[in-house]
DNA sequence: TTGTAAGCGTTATCAC
DNA sequence: GTGATAACGCTTACAA
């Protein structure tokens, strides 16, 4: 492997000229940068990169941690973050973290090492405090509402837009209504889970925890929801489900078992996803690959910045 | 920020014993792998892994190029290449590549300046020819039957796979068979492409190329499927549809549009998701997250090695 | 416009 | 067991 020295020698010049003729600073004869790229066409040249990172302090590589590569709500994250990696010439570092707490400590922990600038945590595992203490080795950012903390933050306001959900099915006539959800632990979670027990306190319903249906992450899913509504002596008439590939999967297995939506039971997704509209699905918008574009820009800087993103109702044959 | 040289003079040891420490290295002394280990502690430090990178001329990165991060076939192949990476202390470098050959380039970059230590190609767009002089820096695999080629690789043989469906087809008293794909100009595509024209001259069928559907990648997909087959004068009896997201997409767009499977159309998914399960869709098994297990032992070897892997045919509902 | 030389933080070789 | 010291290949003051 021939180095940035033997280029050097062999085209008559400093490694410095070398380097200028390699980052295109200007002050090189023409002469001279002619003989450097001549040097580098014959000798087959390449930088080492991890040479340039040593000596630089960075990267040019962004962490993204998923908890999953094959769920479309952080598919479509990731094709924002991606996009926007591309145009601003950084390359992204994948943690598939299946939820697995060591799994986001490793992505930390190149954080610390400096193999990756930043890191973006599209669903976050361990402690809040954890994360702040690694604050020190780079810029983090998260896709969570955490007021009073911080770290830097894209998201939807979870509270309210589940909120005005269940406000909406209640209009509509809805007095028991359930919801399906990925895990029940994550803050954006909490956040809905909170909005469903407000909810339920200030029209005084009765609060059903079986309506509470976890677990809900992919299109088959939506089978076992359905199963397990059926078994219940008194069903929700409505459902809020955190991903329309769910609620796609509980209108086919609705279809299956014969029973009629929304007369039987009424349901609204989340994202808007194309399988959303080709099944008719009343669902609530997210510009998930804004969002993941938002990451990105917010990683790459050292400000903190907390940017809600606003989402919209799209009423189809659902409800 | 602490590093080796300091901790020595913090320990009153050389960086050498330190770096035994590190590297939990023998030959040293308890005493003085106590007094590195305080301070390690107490200065907070953590190794820089660009100058370990460095030092030693390896990365523990490997990249994988993907056309689409929210396309279920490739997500399932970076499953179980996350699965292994992770088990062999790996990292990895994902390129989103929208199949766009200077995408492509830049992961070739890489490997050939040393950012990764070698590459996964679950799809490809450049010139083989290109991969070829690539192969000096460092293992490249693909994803594909590419015989007499110098590069390793783990596939299917998509060759026998459609004319043994294509068969079945043909047994079961189809005689006008169409298709659905991703793109026509991959390898994979092109032997698809190959067995469907020898399947017709084998029966002496008549050849319509209308029956060759093409840019079939998401579930939405099988709208614009079902829409152009209800146009034509002799529409097709049957339906190989190389990936079962779409083939799930196929069956919901002729429920809304009340045509009968498999009495109208007989559909043969792709690589048995649980979605084709759930609809009863017949399907062609292929272990893809096995398929990346395989692509990231191949990658992390320098063994030149082509291994097809087999598939089976799960017969359900819609043939 | 050009070059010298001092980093960047490790690992590896070899002598003691 | 232990420690100098030379790589690894690049960037960047600083000097000329």
């Amino acid at each position: 492997m021939t180095n940035i020295r033997d280029l050097a020698q062999m085209a008559g010049v400093s490694v410095t000229t070398v380097s200028r003729v390699l980052n295109q600073h200007p002050y090189v004869s023409e002469e001279k940068r002619k003989a450097v790229l001549e040097a580098i066409k014959v000798s087959n040249y390449h930088k080492n990169i991890n040479a340039v990172h040593l000596s630089k302090g960075k990267t040019q590589l962004m962490g993204v941690v998923i908890p999953f590569s094959d769920h479309s709500y952080f598919a479509m994250l990731l094709k924002g973050i991606a996009k926007q990696a591309l145009e601003h010439n950084y390359k992204l570092v994948l943690f598939q973290t299946e939820y697995i707490e060591s799994k986001e400590m490793e992505a930390l922990q190149m954080l610390k090492q400096k193999q990756i600038d930043s890191l973006i945590i599209c669903s976050r595992s361990c402690d809040i405090s954890i994360i702040e203490e690694h604050l020190q080795f780079g810029p983090i950012v998260l896709c969570e509402d955490n007021p009073r903390s911080k770290i830097s933050s894209t998201f939807v306001n979870h509270y309210k837009i589940f909120s005005d959900a269940l406000d909406y099915l209640y209009q509509k006539g809805h007095r028991q209504i359930g919801y399906c959800i990925g895990r029940r632990s994550g803050t954006n979670s909490q956040n809905r889970e909170l909005a469903y027990q407000h909810f339920h306190k200030k029209y005084r319903l009765p609060y059903n925890s079986d309506y509470i249906i976890d677990q809900c992450l992919y299109f088959e899913d939506g089978e076992r929801v359905i199963t397990r509504i059926k078994e219940m002596d008194t069903p929700p008439s409505a459902l809020l489900v955190t991903s329309d590939q769910v609620a796609a999967g509980i209108v086919i297995s609705c279809q299956n078992q014969q029973l009629s939506i929304p007369d039987d039971i009424a349901i609204i997704g989340f994202d808007n996803e194309p399988i959303a509209k080709m099944l008719n699905i009343t669902t609530i918008e997210i510009p998930l690959v804004e969002m993941g574009g938002n990451l990105f820009q917010q990683a790459l800087n050292r400000a903190l910045t907390n940017r809600e993103i606003s989402v919209k109702l799209i009423e189809r044959g659902t409800v």
